[in-house]
DNA sequence: CCAAATGCAAGAGCGGTGCTCTCGTTATGG
DNA sequence: CCATAACGAGAGCACCGCTCTTGCATTTGG
């Protein structure tokens, strides 16, 4: 009843963030449930270990949903799953902004994400890497230039996490990818578009993603 | 004398947002100012009115860093004036990332931006801008693909700020430059790089800015 | 030259916040 | 059966943004 007590408090706080903003207020949240706010420090030690909770189910969420994109589209070609990858993110970030800004926004003052972000944190990237590794695999990524230098390197140190022999240039394209698809949602939610692409938002993010695959090398 | 004052407590502002974070405390400035709460509201009706002030000269600050990085690298390649419009941005925001957070992080909740930033925020992206025109015009961009659909009409008719007869899909890859910009700059001082780029930061952005310019067709 | 008006700073106060401490109550297990 | 542990409530602390009133200084106008 203890863990369905503290699944109730990250309901109403869920609720909370997704409907007054990123200033979740603990005290609130327990006026929500009927108890005292100190009532709640009996599960969560602190406003932030709360966000935490949070952030952590955020990552799971938009994870999910790129995982699932990602399945649904498997017949299709390697570009398209990526697109639709790209898609489903979008979607569930504008389905929960605030959430989405909890995971890839500025980061709250005086918090500092413990260990247990990292592992959730790497779902959809690890998904990019996957259909990129894919389509190595399968032999559909174009010859690309290699790159030289420091940054190599790095890549190629983690290279080993995603697949054996995997250039380091593709890791390379396939963080771009992330970045793009970050960027260009996260331009579209905390209102860098405006008054600059107003229309097609969805067309927006899936030229964004084209272009990704194309600079992936995707056939 | 009043300007002088606005000004003073702009600095001390700008002073506790670099050491203490997002969550500017109106009181602590007065106090660190030696005046009453009270007083700073003779000159900002409100902190989201001061928070606008900072906001206002931090697209300012960075978009004149922009343009800085590529008035110095006008005589180098057109590409490489991008990679050093981006390597500017992104020093200016790690030398500023309270500052960067500010503008280009999640919105503070509850402010909703006011005209007067629309115009400076456009700087950074009006330089990326520049420098496609001018390599456009200077017939230094490859042939590429042309885009279609609802977002091409949409390019299309924003290109005309950017000079005339400017194919829409150049304009789209400007913007995608950008994003990948921000995104790149973002995902560093958010904490998305963490543990996946570590060593060679400033080689990850020249990679980002390296694609984009290939993404537009510079060369 | 004096009075009125204006600008400024201070203080008190309101409702809100995160968080801590203490104190009853309840339930559980030896 | 009773000790122990978990739990909820309440008071309280220091802080926050913001408002209102008051007093002081300066400046302006007659």
């Amino acid at each position: 009843m203890r863990a369905e007590m503290t699944e109730e408090i990250k309901a109403v706080a869920r609720r909370h963030l997704a409907t007054d903003g990123a200033n979740l207020s603990l005290r609130a949240v327990a006026r929500d449930m009927g108890m005292a706010s100190s009532a709640v420090y009996r599960y969560f030690a602190s406003r932030d270990d709360l966000l935490t909770a949070l952030i952590i189910e955020a990552y799971d969420a938009v994870g999910e949903a790129a995982e699932r994109a990602a399945a649904a589209a498997r017949d299709a070609g390697f570009a398209d799953q990526l697109v639709a990858v790209g898609h489903a993110v979008r979607e569930w970030a504008l389905a929960e902004p605030h959430q989405w800004a909890l995971i890839y926004g500025s980061p709250v003052p005086g918090y500092q994400a413990p260990q247990d972000t990292i592992g959730p944190a790497t779902r959809v990237i690890f998904q990019i890497a996957a259909i990129v590794r894919d389509a190595y695999a399968a032999g559909r990524i174009g010859p690309q230039p290699e790159i030289s230098g420091r940054y190599r390197e790095e890549l190629a140190a983690v290279a080993g996490q995603f697949g054996p022999d995997i250039p380091p240039r593709l890791v390379g394209a396939a963080i771009a990818a992330f970045i793009q698809l970050c960027g260009a949602v996260s331009a579209e939610l905390f209102g860098q578009l405006n008054k600059s692409v107003d229309e097609d938002r969805r067309g927006f993010l899936e030229f964004q993603m084209r272009g990704a695959a194309a600079f992936i090398g995707l056939i």
